[in-house]
DNA sequence: TCTAAGATGGGT
DNA sequence: CCCATCTTAGAA
């Protein structure tokens, strides 16, 4: 019912904020319709190392979503195919985000189904998998969080000992980078990821 | 202009 | 393991 206050998203620890963004609700309207899911994975990048696409602060014309100010909607294509979703962290001009990589269904599982057209256990566990079910593309690029499009509530606490905290996926190219335990996924919760 | 590579997912 | 698919960034 309460969505997220844009202070959650400003603060200057994006992986603080990666773990605190385990358990809330993302929300889209798509056309009108409604649509939600729990978040259970994901993965910080920021500015200060190689992983990130804005490394050293690298302005381009994709990266400059990420130097909006945190509670925005970066949303690129990846592999030509997949739109994958990211929330833009810390004050502007300070380039952090965090990748949402897994959400457990949480409300219209019915349009889910209908936009993926697969089984339920690969509706949404996936950073590509949960924007097509979600409805999210990169005409929801740069857009705030505070609006009636794509907006992030409280959910369900986690305790400390139910996150677990890893490498982050698909990043080798990062070098030394690619070993920071950046990832966070809820113990034992079938939506996420593998590996 | 040209081109290689990519924060994935689905199939063999 | 292989491949679809196409934007992006950097080189030429």
């Amino acid at each position: 019912m309460t969505k997220l206050t844009k202070e959650f998203y400003l603060r200057d620890d994006v992986n603080q904020i990666a773990r605190d963004l385990l358990g809330k609700i993302v929300f889209t309207r798509i056309e009108g319709v409604v649509s939600a899911g729990k978040i259970v994975e994901t993965e910080a990048y920021s500015f200060r190392e190689k992983a990130c696409h804005a490394h050293m602060k690298r302005f381009t014309e994709r990266t400059k979503i990420m130097f909006m100010p945190g509670g925005h909607a970066y949303v690129y294509l990846c592999y030509g195919i997949h739109n994958l979703f990211n929330i833009v962290t810390n004050t502007e001009g300070l380039p952090e985000a965090v990748l949402i990589r897994a959400v457990e269904p949480h409300k219209n599982i019915e349009i889910m189904r209908e936009r993926r057209r697969t089984t339920d256990k690969h509706l949404t566990s996936g950073p590509g998998k949960l924007s097509e079910a979600l409805g999210i593309t990169r005409k929801l690029n740069g857009i705030p969080l505070s609006g009636n499009d794509l907006w992030i509530e409280e959910g369900e606490e986690y305790r400390e000992a139910d996150i677990i905290s890893t490498t982050r996926i698909g990043v080798d190219y990062a070098g030394e980078d690619a070993m920071l335990p950046w990832r966070y996924y809820i113990r034992d919760n079938t939506f996420v990821s593998k590996k």
